[in-house]
Parts: C-alpha cells; sequence; structure tokens
RNA sequence: GGGCCGGUAGCUCAGCCUGGUCAGAGCGUCCGGCUGAUAACCGGAAGGUCGAGAGUUCGAAUCUCUCCCGGCCCA
C-alpha cells in the first residue's frame, strides 16, 4: 500500500502527444471529468463568460483557434481560483451568409427563385446547413481540449433569441427608439436587401474603375452659362434634384473658349488646368453663399419624366460639411434618392426624393428612357446622351474603391426605401458613459478604438428583406395602418386570430400568423423583413439565459464579466451587444473585453483558403500535438497580429519537450528512491533547506504572484512566458543541475530528501500554472506523476486549485546572491574555456576577489554551488594584496607619448616606469596627477595619458572580470587532478555506452578498461572504487594495452591516447 | 483623407508605460564544451543606422513632432 504512495514514474521516454493527447480528451469528455468540474459550485462566485458566436459558415483556421483557446484560458483558471464558471459556446446561424450559400447550393440565382421553390423549402435548407456547420465546428473546438458545455450551445435560431429579439425591438418601440422611414442604405441588386452600414458594408470595399465625368448644368435664363459637376456615378443623374456648393469658399465664372461654367475657385486649377488642359479666363470671383437658389436645368430633363413635374427642385443649396475641396468641382450633383448625404441635406431644403431604381439595380417606368436597363448599362447610354446633348464636358474612369456585397461581392448601390430603424443616435451620449465602465484590455481598444467608433455612431437600421433571419415582431393593420411591436411567443399567442398556426417562428409559417387590430378590428399582418444578423448576436448576453422568458438565470448572471473577441468585432459584436442593451437595459451587457488581433501567414497576410496559406488546426496538432499549437500561440501578445509559423510552432515543441524531459528527470529519481512526499513535507524541512533550494523556492513564489497578476489583469501571455522561463531558465537549466550529485546518492539523506522535497513542490505549483495553458500534458504529468504518489488529489488536475502565493519563501538577498554566483560561474566558465581546460578536469583553486560584501555574502552562501560548477577543490575571496600577487599590476610607458618629448631619453623613461610597481604607480597618478621618475639624478614627470597600465598574470593562473569583481582559476593541474580528471573522463565514457546499450539507470554492470600505458594504469588506480560506484560496477577490471573480447566494447580517444572500455551487463543485483 | 495599432539581428519576438549595464532571447550558421532527464543544454564567433528625420535631455529603441511602410477600423 505504502508503495503506492511514492511518486510515479512517467511512463513516456520521450515527449509524444499523440500517444496520450486523445485519451485523455476522451476521458475528460467521454468520461464525464468535464461536467464533474462544471457541477462543482464556485466557492469564489460566479464568472459568466459570453462566447462570441463565431458564424457557422466555414471551417476554423489557427486564428479561429487561437482565439477559443485563450477563451479557455480564462476559464480554467476561472475554475481553478474557484468561480462557478459559465462556459457555454455560442454559435451565429442566422443571414445572409448561409443564404447565399444555400442558393449556391440549390442552384438558385435570386430571390423570385428562392420564391419558387418555397421560401419553406429554403428555411429548411438554410436551417439544415447551419445545423451541420455548427456541429462541424464543435468538433474542431472540442478537439482543441476547450472546456465548453459542447452539449449545450446557445444558438441564435432558437426561440429564445427569437423573442428576445421580439422583446429588444418591444422595448425601442415603448421607448420610442424604434421608427419606420425613408432611408438611403446601401443595397445589395441580388440579395436584394439593405445591408447597413459598419461591418456588412465596410468589409468589403473594393478597387474598381467607374466612368469619371464633368457635366455642365445650364443656368436657367443665362444661355452659354453652366454650373460644372462631377460625378463617377452617372446613373444617380435621373435623380439629381440639386447641386450643392460650399457656402463660404470662393466660387468663380470661368471663360472657357465661348461658354461659361461655374466652379470653385480652389478647383479651378486642379481641374480645368491639369485635368482637362484647358484655358481658361476667370470673370468673377465671390462667396460660394451667393449661388444659394440659383436655378438649373436638369440634363436629363427631356429623357427622364419625373425630372419634369418637379417642383422646387434643381437649384443650388448650401453645406459646409458635404462639400469638399479635395475633389470634383466644389459643386455637387445632389441625388437625396441615392446618397445618404444627399438625404440629408434633401430634408433640410424639403427636396424631393427620387428613387427610379428597382430592387434588383434596374430602371423603373420612371425612368423613362433608361427604363429596364441596369444602373451599371445606363451609365453608358446616360453619358452618350449628355454628350450628344452638349452637356458632358468630360468623360474618363477613374480608380477608386467602392463597397460590395459582403456575401455575393455584387456592387453596391445606395437606393432610399422605407426600413425599420433604432435611434442609436438618441442614446449616443449612454453609449459613450457606459464605455467608460468597461475594463478594455489593451486599454486603447476602449479609450481609443471603441470610443472613436461610438461617437460617430448612426442609427441602426435593422431591416432586412430576406428569409433566413428573426422575423421583425411588427404587426401591421390592413386596415388602418395601425401597427403593434409583439413582445413574445406567449403574447403573440393571446393576441393572434389563428394561434393554431404558431409553429416555427420563422419565415414563411410566422408570416401566416394574424393579429387582430385593436383600434378598428381589421386583420394585421406580419411586416415581411427579418432583422439584421447582428441583432442575433447582440441579444446574446440576456437570450442565452433565456430571458425575458426566465428571470432566474438573467438574475444570477447578467451582465457577462469577460468577453474576448478580435479587433474587427469593434463595429461588430462589441458594439452590437452595447447598443442592444443599452436600448433593453440601459447599461453594458459586458464588464471586460479582450480585444485580440487577426491570424496572419508567415509574410504577414491573412489566411485564405483560396490563397493557399490556410493552416488548419488539425494540421498543426496531427504533426506537433495540441498542447504545442495552444502553447505556440499563447506566447503571443494578445491583441498584436500573430504571424503564423511553423518554425515557431516546432520551436514550442521543443520547449514543451523539455519541460517534459524536467518532470521526467524529477519522476525517474523520485520512483527509484521511492520518494514519499507526504512524508517529507516541505514546511517541516524548512531548516534543512540548502540556499539552492530556498532560492528555487523563492523563484517559485514570484512567479505564482507574477502569474496570478497577469491572468486577473487577463494578459494571457505574461503569465505563460514567466512560467515558461522559470521551467527552462531556473529549474531545468540551472537547479536540476545543481541537485544533481544529491539525487544520485545511493542512501537517504536528507540532501536527498531537501531536494526531492524541493523539486516535488516546485514542479507542483509550475504544473498547475501550466495546466491552464497545455491541460493536456499538465493532466498526464499529474497522473503519472503527481496523484500517482498522492492518491488523495483529486482524480483530474483541472480540479486542483490555483497555487496561492506564499511569501514567506520569497528571498530578495538570496535571489540576488544567486544572479552574483551565476555571473561569477559564467565568467569561471567562460575562462575555462579560453585556456582550454576542460571542465571535467578538476582545478585546484577558485579565487574571487571584490570589495562588494555583497558579493563576498554571495560566494559564501554558494560556495558549494561554485565549487561543484565549477568543478574546482576550492573556493576563497581574496584580499587585494593576494590579487596583486597573482595579478601584478604594471605600468608602461606609451612610445607615441613619451618618443616626441623625451625624444633620446625616452628609452630611459621607458625603462624606468617598467621597473615600477604598478600599484604605487597608479597611486601615485591618482593622488598627484603625475608619475614621478628619477633618471641619471634628474627629475622626470610623466602625465596621464603617456602611461598604461597592465597585468602580469603569474603562470599558473587565469583571471577574468565579472560585474563588481575578479575571479583567478589555478590552472596547474598536479598529478592527482590529472588522475581525478582520467577518471572522469573514463566515468563519462561508460555511462555514455550505458546509455547507448539502453540500460536501466539502476541495473549493475561489470567493466574492463584497457590503457594505453602504465603510467596510466597508475592513475587510475586511486580512482577505481569511485568510478565503480558511479557507473553502478561490480567489477572494474583495468591492464595496459590487453585485448578485450567482452560484452560491448569500444574504442575512445582521451587527450590523444586510446582507450578500450568493455561494459557488460549483469542486471539488478 | 481621418482614428487606432505595429515597424528592434536572416526569421519569430521581448524590452518602450516608470529615459541611463537595453541593444536582448529563441531559431538558423560556424567553432568549442558539457551531459545517466533532455536527438537536450552551455560558452564563443558572426549578424541590428532599434522604419526615416527632427526635437526635448548631460543622456533616447524608450518621451515629443513630422514623414515612410504594414494591419485594423472609418470616410
Amino acid at each position: 500500500m505504502e508503495y503506492k504512495h511514492m511518486v510515479g514514474g512517467l511512463s513516456l521516454k520521450r515527449y509524444d502527444p499523440k500517444a496520450f493527447e486523445e485519451d485523455i480528451l476522451r476521458w475528460w469528455f467521454e468520461g464525464g471529468v468535464y461536467e464533474r468540474v462544471r457541477s462543482r459550485s464556485g466557492v469564489k462566485g460566479r464568472f459568466y463568460f459570453l462566447d462570441g458566436p463565431p458564424y457557422v459558415t466555414a471551417s476554423i483556421h489557427v486564428g479561429t483557434a487561437w482565439n477559443k483557446i485563450m477563451k479557455d484560458v480564462v476559464l480554467r483558471y476561472r475554475r481553478m481560483r474557484g468561480y462557478e464558471v459559465r462556459d457555454q459556446p455560442g454559435f451565429d446561424m442566422h443571414g445572409l451568409p448561409i443564404e447565399v450559400m444555400v442558393e449556391r447550393l440549390l442552384g438558385l440565382k435570386s430571390k423570385k427563385d428562392i420564391e419558387v421553390i418555397g421560401v419553406d423549402r429554403f428555411v429548411d435548407e438554410c436551417r439544415r446547413y447551419a445545423l451541420e456547420h455548427m456541429k462541424l465546428l464543435t468538433e474542431q473546438f472540442k478537439n482543441l481540449g476547450v472546456w465548453m458545455e459542447w452539449n449545450n450551445p446557445y444558438m441564435t435560431i432558437s426561440d429564445d433569441f427569437i423573442e428576445a429579439v421580439w422583446w429588444l425591438i418591444k422595448r425601442a418601440d415603448e421607448k420610442r427608439l424604434l421608427e419606420e422611414g425613408l432611408r438611403v442604405t446601401h443595397w445589395c441588386p441580388r440579395c436584394e436587401t439593405a445591408l447597413a452600414a459598419g461591418y456588412e458594408v465596410s468589409q468589403e470595399y473594393r478597387e474598381v474603375e467607374d466612368p469619371s465625368i464633368y457635366v455642365k448644368l445650364p443656368i436657367e435664363g443665362r444661355s452659354g452659362e453652366y454650373i460644372l459637376i462631377w460625378t463617377t456615378t452617372p446613373w444617380t443623374l435621373p435623380a439629381n434634384v440639386a447641386v450643392m456648393v460650399h457656402p463660404d469658399e470662393n466660387y468663380v465664372r470661368v471663360k472657357v473658349n465661348e461658354e461659361v461654367y461655374i466652379l470653385a475657385e480652389a478647383r479651378c486649377k486642379p481641374v480645368l488646368g491639369e485635368e482637362l488642359k484647358l484655358e481658361y479666363e476667370v470673370l468673377d470671383v465671390f462667396p460660394g453663399s451667393k449661388l444659394e437658389g440659383l436655378r438649373y436645368k436638369p440634363p436629363l430633363l427631356e429623357e427622364v419624366g419625373i425630372q419634369r413635374s418637379m417642383k422646387d427642385a434643381h437649384i443650388v443649396i448650401l453645406s459646409r460639411e458635404y462639400v469638399s475641396m479635395d475633389e470634383g468641382t466644389g459643386c455637387v450633383h445632389t441625388a437625396p434618392g441615392h446618397g445618404e448625404e444627399d438625404f440629408e441635406i434633401g430634408l433640410r431644403y424639403r427636396l424631393p426624393v427620387l428613387c427610379p431604381v428597382d430592387s434588383r439595380g434596374v430602371f423603373d417606368d420612371t425612368a423613362g428612357r433608361y427604363a429596364d436597363l441596369t444602373v451599371w448599362d445606363a451609365n453608358q447610354v446616360i453619358v452618350d446622351d449628355l454628350r450628344r446633348k452638349g452637356l458632358l464636358l468630360h468623360a474618363s474612369t477613374v480608380r477608386h474603391r467602392y463597397p460590395h456585397c459582403w456575401r455575393c461581392r455584387s456592387k453596391l448601390i445606395l437606393r432610399a426605401t422605407r426600413q425599420w430603424v433604432l435611434k442609436i443616435t438618441a442614446v449616443k451620449d449612454r453609449l459613450l458613459e457606459e464605455n467608460k465602465g468597461i475594463i478594455w484590455v489593451p486599454s486603447w481598444a476602449g479609450e481609443s478604438r471603441f470610443k472613436s467608433w461610438l461617437e460617430g455612431v448612426r442609427d441602426w437600421v435593422i431591416s432586412r428583406q430576406r428569409y433566413w433571419g428573426i422575423p421583425l415582431p411588427i404587426w401591421v393593420c390592413g386596415r388602418c395602418g395601425r401597427r403593434v411591436i409583439i413582445g413574445s411567443k406567449d403574447e403573440l399567442r393571446s393576441k393572434a386570430l389563428n394561434p393554431e398556426d404558431i409553429t416555427d417562428l420563422h419565415r414563411p409559417w410566422i408570416d401566416r400568423v394574424e393579429v387582430r387590430c385593436d383600434s378598428c378590428g381589421g386583420v394585421m399582418h406580419r411586416v415581411e423583413d427579418v432583422a439584421d444578423v447582428w441583432m442575433d448576436s447582440g441579444v446574446a448576453s440576456w437570450a442565452c439565459l433565456g430571458y425575458p422568458r426566465l428571470g432566474d438565470e438573467f438574475e444570477r448572471w447578467w451582465p457577462a464579466d469577460f468577453i474576448l473577441e478580435g479587433h474587427d468585432q469593434t463595429r461588430g459584436w462589441f458594439y452590437s451587444q452595447l447598443a442592444s442593451s443599452i436600448v433593453a437595459f440601459d447599461s453594458t451587457p459586458y464588464r471586460a473585453v479582450l480585444m485580440h488581433g487577426f491570424t496572419l501567414d508567415e509574410t504577414g497576410r491573412e489566411m485564405h483558403k483560396s490563397w493557399g496559406n490556410f493552416v488548419a488546426p488539425e494540421e498543426v496538432i496531427e504533426r506537433y500535438g495540441r498542447d504545442t499549437l495552444r502553447f505556440y500561440e499563447l506566447q503571443f501578445t494578445p491583441w498584436e497580429d500573430l504571424r503564423f509559423s511553423w518554425r515557431g510552432v516546432e520551436e514550442a515543441y521543443r520547449t514543451l519537450n523539455l519541460i517534459w524531459n524536467l518532470y521526467l528527470f524529477a519522476s525517474l529519481y523520485m520512483n527509484l528512491d521511492r520518494f514519499q512526499p507526504y512524508r517529507y513535507r516541505l514546511e517541516d524541512l524548512r531548516e534543512e533547506l540548502r540556499p539552492e533550494d530556498r532560492w528555487i523556492l523563492s523563484k517559485t513564489q514570484k512567479i505564482v504572484v507574477k502569474a496570478t497578476e497577469a491572468l486577473e489583469s487577463y494578459l494571457l501571455h505574461e503569465a505563460l512566458r514567466a512560467v515558461r522561463e522559470l521551467l527552462v531558465e531556473d529549474v531545468s537549466r540551472w537547479y536540476a543541475k545543481l541537485i544533481r550529485r544529491r539525487v544520485w546518492v545511493e542512501e537517504e539523506s536528507i540532501e536527498k530528501v531537501t531536494a526531492y522535497a524541493t523539486l516535488y513542490r516546485v514542479l507542483d505549483t509550475c504544473l498547475r500554472i501550466l495546466a491552464v495553458y497545455t491541460p493536456f500534458l499538465a493532466e498526464k504529468i499529474y497522473q503519472d506523476m503527481f496523484r500517482y504518489a498522492e492518491p488523495g488529489r483529486p482524480e483530474s488536475i483541472h480540479m486542483e486549485s490555483w497555487p496561492e502565493a506564499d511569501s514567506s519563501w520569497i528571498d530578495d538577498d538570496l535571489e540576488n546572491r544567486m544572479e552574483v554566483c551565476r555571473s561569477i560561474m559564467e565568467e569561471g566558465l567562460s575562462l575555462r574555456n579560453r585556456v582550454g581546460i576542460k571542465l571535467r578536469q578538476p582545478l585546484a583553486s577558485c579565487l574571487i576577489y571584490t570589495e562588494d560584501p555583497e558579493i563576498v555574502k554571495a560566494v559564501e552562501v554558494f560556495r558549494d554551488v561554485l565549487a561543484s560548477g565549477l568543478n574546482v577543490k576550492d573556493v576563497k575571496v581574496i584580499g587585494l594584496d593576494e590579487l596583486y600577487a597573482i595579478a601584478k599590476l604594471r605600468v608602461r610607458g606609451v612610445p607615441k607619448m613619451l618618443g616626441p618629448r623625451f625624444r633620446e631619453r625616452a628609452r630611459d623613461v621607458m625603462e624606468a616606469l617598467e621597473m615600477m610597481d604598478g600599484v604605487d604607480a597608479r597611486r601615485m597618478l591618482e593622488s598627484t596627477g603625475v608619475i614621478k621618475l628619477y633618471i641619471e639624478d634628474s627629475e622626470v614627470e610623466v602625465k596621464t595619458g603617456e602611461v598604461e597600465f597592465y597585468e602580469e598574470i603569474s603562470e599558473g593562473w587565469v583571471v577574468g572580470d565579472f560585474k563588481g569583481g575578479r575571479i583567478l582559476l589555478s590552472r596547474i593541474v598536479d598529478k592527482k587532478l590529472a588522475a581525478e580528471g582520467l577518471a572522469r573522463d573514463l566515468i563519462r565514457r561508460i555511462q555514455y555506452m550505458r546509455k547507448e546499450m539502453d540500460l536501466p539507470v539502476e541495473d549493475y554492470i561489470e567493466v574492463r578498461v584497457s590503457v594505453p600505458n602504465t603510467e596510466s594504469l597508475e592513475m587510475i588506480e586511486e580512482y577505481k572504487g569511485f568510478i565503480a560506484s558511479e557507473t553502478r560496477a561490480k567489477l572494474l577490471d583495468v591492464t595496459v594495452a590487453g585485448r578485450i573480447d567482452y560484452g560491448y566494447v569500444r574504442e575512445w580517444d582521451i587527450d590523444g591516447e586510446s582507450y578500450t572500455i568493455a561494459v557488460k551487463h549483469i542486471g539488478k543485483g
């Protein structure tokens, strides 16, 4: 029984994630580990994490993986801290992207085709598509080791979401924030729907070539005189009703050939002179305000019928905001039906809004000559007409960025249509106010970026003329036109004329539900629109809690403590959530946000399947494992873009391999020695610890503090880097080497036990931190090593608590002293290297000269560490006298300086200097500024710069500098030292051979050595016992130049001489 | 055109807030060493006008301004 309580050996000799990750994954989810962790109640409180729902069209790439992995780190950390964590994942499942995919799948080309096959069938297809892809994504996320409630995700197509949106819209209406009216929006002529400024439109600005024309608008009553306008959209001219000019800028009448044009003074040179290369003469100059009310004849008067019926139009109007002196002529063609700014200014001047373009982008009957042409085809016809009529001054083309449909890539048009709108501008102050209370990481994400987005906020056009989305809950009376907003399914049921038809809340089924009009008793029908899909995820913070249907969960959790998404969500989810929540509750739905960057390819480009630079997480997992992917990505600064590189992944793998080996090392020896952690508690051994033990424990506590602070601030990368540095630099490369001798001894010494207890504590602590980053590796090591030793511990490391910092272990002085020790060691090793004395060769003495009492203390504290690390018999601090006895300070003249001054006496001066004691000379120079010499009875003074000091090192020593002192090593290797060196050379070779033979560490061998001469035979004689015990040799037989035919034989070269070694395995004996 | 962020060795990145051993790490190359945890590690060599320019300062990768390049967002 007791046996069980010792530290277990890791079962794998190499870090091989493939060998265990999948088993662990299965155990977590199918073995119920995750469920058991979830069911524990949080002692520290609740933590509401809200998952930003990925859209379910595409499969994930390493960037999507980064997003979820970072979330997983936060969730795991909170669980270990004892919180009850809400970790429900979500999926965004409505909207145009899926509609477009399904249209493609079904071979549909237009909305009309959808109506033909039936909206019910189309919507069913969309639903099937969304559910299928959700399953695929779920598997991909799960496979990353992300712990979320995968069997209970929130889905935006659920009734909860539909009702949440209905309720929101009803709230908006109650607050008079819902409006229906004519709005100019971007419009996709293929999808035949409005698109919102913001995410949908700005995502797809593309470089295209468009017409660029200068048009002459004849001024009423002034023959031969024109207003000159510029446009890149000739197709908007049929809807032209005014010309805007800037009231404060100067305008001119210029004469060109026999005609007179009006345009901004500032635009004459760039347009007339440079672009059109025309000779012009300025007739007069006046402010733009003078032009107000000037009437002109619309250029397409004859071609477009509605232009003729217009009253109070075709005049010059004024605008400071929308007239720019950077492009065009300063006279801006205005069509309120085809431009947001035009529309706004049109309202101010009560201009008519013309929109002779239908939902497909085709001119209707009111467009006269252009009827039945698409706007793009009409462009050319209009240009031709203008030219024919003599109203075209110039036509060319221009390359510029123009918006396209985010799903089908069609060129968008601007169109005035009736839409439903949330008056977000009315609550802008509240948005800004609430934003101040949100914790943003990094802070500029909120203070600069999101704030400036909010400052430019516009009303939210929430209606879409589509099918696969949340139906707007607005019923309008066919008789009196009154509208009613339905806030829930129950409300609908109570008001419906045909409640039995309420089945699926989606179109087309919902469209069949009729409501009785309260005022006139007429029948109300639902407006056909669906909601902007951004509203779906916008309500997620309460919809996923079942609110408003259920109140308890909402009370318990809302608002979210934390969300984490990419920086593109500034205008997306960060915004849609805040806007929705302000309308609904007048407060923010999330308390803290971590905004992360994009994952780019090695050259800094976005990843796209079609570009061939797409990296799927499965690819990385296949080659290096899940933890490697996680570890690699989590090291990066989250809010910066991550350039994915395979070399970097490889590096991450190697680091994990090193960490694995560290635990392997510890478990191997602890296992061999049957180390029982519960019997040797660190706290009881406190007085027995060596300085290096207390040092690594201090370091470890510091890391706990640092990692905890970092994770509390959502600086995920900093905690990981800190624990990585500790494990790699301090534990693996340093501490593990320091204790090697201690753990080697056979018997159970206090030295060994304290080393084990220390190492065990350090590794245990680090493993819990690692658990949030590399959960598989941590779990594997936990099971094989720690839980084996302490079966009373929780069944999974993910049920363990986060390490609590114990400041009583922190000792800054000790840490500083170890730093000193390391710098001395570094210089010492460098010295050996420089003079070519291998580390295996022991040396007699190491002397340290310093005047710093701290360094003296450091040497005292870590004398043993220095001695064994530098392989010297003795380490001593010395004074100045001793230093100068070995490194004698000398002075000599600088010939270049002395020569010209002393001429023929220069040689004598030089000689006199060399005779001097360097210390005396320097003292003299420092106190009097000169060195006095007597040459043939005359006194000579030599100044600074004419002499230089150097050291004459006694034979048998080497000297080096470290910060704060000097280190001296004796380099004389006497016979005894040489013999020990040879012994260690032999040990090293025998060990190497054991390893080649793959012998168990604890097994015994027999060794025969053939040495080159009797001298070496004698040298070895004294160390035979040492060699035998170090290599676990039961027999060590040494002969001169004998032939060996015995076990595993190998010939070695040691310092130019040939040795033959034979090793025979004899087992556990 | 505007806002925000980034631009440090061949590559990936730290340092910048709180100016002064900060010119660093890892990978890659070459040479040497060490190793019964480690196809690992250590030391040395080589490699950078810290995007460019100006300013503040005794002193700037670090603070300020201008410009260039890249990303995101807006227009």
